[in-house]
DNA sequence: GAAAAATTGCACAATCTATTTACAAATCGT
DNA sequence: ACGATTTGTAAATAGATTGTGCAATTTTTC
């Protein structure tokens, strides 16, 4: 079952939208501007968003770009005015997955949705998994048990990095580079703290891990 | 490290894409039509090429027929506009890996390339190997009958170094100078101690060397 | 076979490296 | 603006590695 956050000002389109989407078996979550936009985006976790450009608050530009800077692949589906100039590669560099130009068909707007899902889905349920720990890539949960783990988001940059190259030994450096990019420069000793926490929150035995290894005088190796 | 070659005679989108390959770490190639792409693709090996479906001079299609019918198993992703009719299955049997519909999200088109990437080249670890025990060089595992021999970095660095030059009487000072290098200065009795150290982790007899061997006056020679 | 030379095995302190803990700055949500 | 959470860093602790000296052993040489 997905459901479908939809971020509009305009009160009538949004609710028409709604009841659309819920006709066609659609769990909904709605949004009148971009900062509660972005918050519900980020909290609860919709199998796609809608979301206009105009918007008062964050514009939807701001509400993409922040959601793909919080490391979050929702797939997005930008809504924009007919006299709009739609810049495709604008879009591109948003992160967005697919835009409609309004005044648009429901038919044409619930395909699009459906070709997005569909295209999105086969990595939807990509869900990573070492010992009895679920990770869901999409949805950004780890669970165990089937019960969900609370992890920061830097622990979660951190676990998802280890999950992508498993059983390699990863330096201090590579990691920094790869989980805090370019731009920030902490120093090497935050990546053992946070490898402290994963450990703690993650490994059965914290004080003896079994899979975030450290591999002395290299950095760490993630064996699933 | 792997280059990428992009067809698209759209200017925009194709620097878009460039920039952000380069970003990631990736080498590119650019071509803006089907006949030199289908040149670069054949003559500059790249690892993976992304092809536009509709392009001036040869088509995506004929591109992609080209290259396999040169027996070139180049991974080939397809770029098609939102409009075309896509046919997966003309799309394989053209010989493509995968494809992605315009306009596209970047972190998708990344995931696309390193997925068939992934499942091109299954990470060929390069093993050097000598009686019953293999080193793995990528992930940095010595391993005897599956299970792993634990070395230290300079154990690790002097055992590499050995294996690279095999059947060679080797002076402590060359062995010094390329697993210490010119900055260190231990004296002779180190290179000694860790070769003891290797022979009691790696020798079936330690006292009894097969395989670290010394050659009296001179050094040690390492033998397979 | 004995003396000389070279190598080995071992112990241990010095040196590095990793982990833990604690804490303050930054961020976030209300 | 306030309290809670997260995050980066520093200092203290624990742990592992490494270089070295030396006595025992082996090899070479005569």
């Amino acid at each position: 079952m997905h459901t479908i956050l939809v971020i509009d000002d305009d009160d009538n389109l949004r609710d028409t939208i709604i009841v659309l989407l819920e006709q066609e078996g659609f769990r909904t979550l709605a949004a009148a501007d971009g900062n509660v936009g972005l918050e519900k985006a980020l909290t609860a976790k919709p199998s796609l968003i809608l979301v206009d450009l105009r918007l008062p608050g964050k514009s939807g530009v701001d509400v993409c770009k922040a959601i793909r800077s919080a490391r979050d692949s929702t797939p997005i589906i930008v809504l924009s005015a007919a006299g709009d100039e739609i810049d495709k590669v604008l879009l591109l560099e948003m992160g967005a997955d697919d835009y409609v130009v309004k005044p648009f068909g429901t038919r044409e707007l619930l395909a699009r949705i459906r070709a997005v899902l569909r295209r999105v889905s086969p990595e939807a349920h990509q869900v990573l998994s070492f010992a009895d720990t679920q990770v869901d890539l999409q949805r950004r949960v780890v669970s165990r048990k089937g019960s969900e783990l609370k992890l920061t988001p830097a622990e979660y940059n951190l676990l998802t990095f280890f999950l992508q190259n498993p059983d390699r030994p990863l330096t201090r450096d590579m990691i920094l580079n790869s989980v805090w990019g370019y731009e920030s420069f902490p120093n090497t000793r935050t990546v053992d703290a946070h490898v402290v926490r994963l450990r703690q929150k993650l490994e059965p035995e914290p004080d003896c891990p079994r899979h975030f290894l450290t591999v002395h005088g290299v950095g760490y190796r993630f064996l699933p």
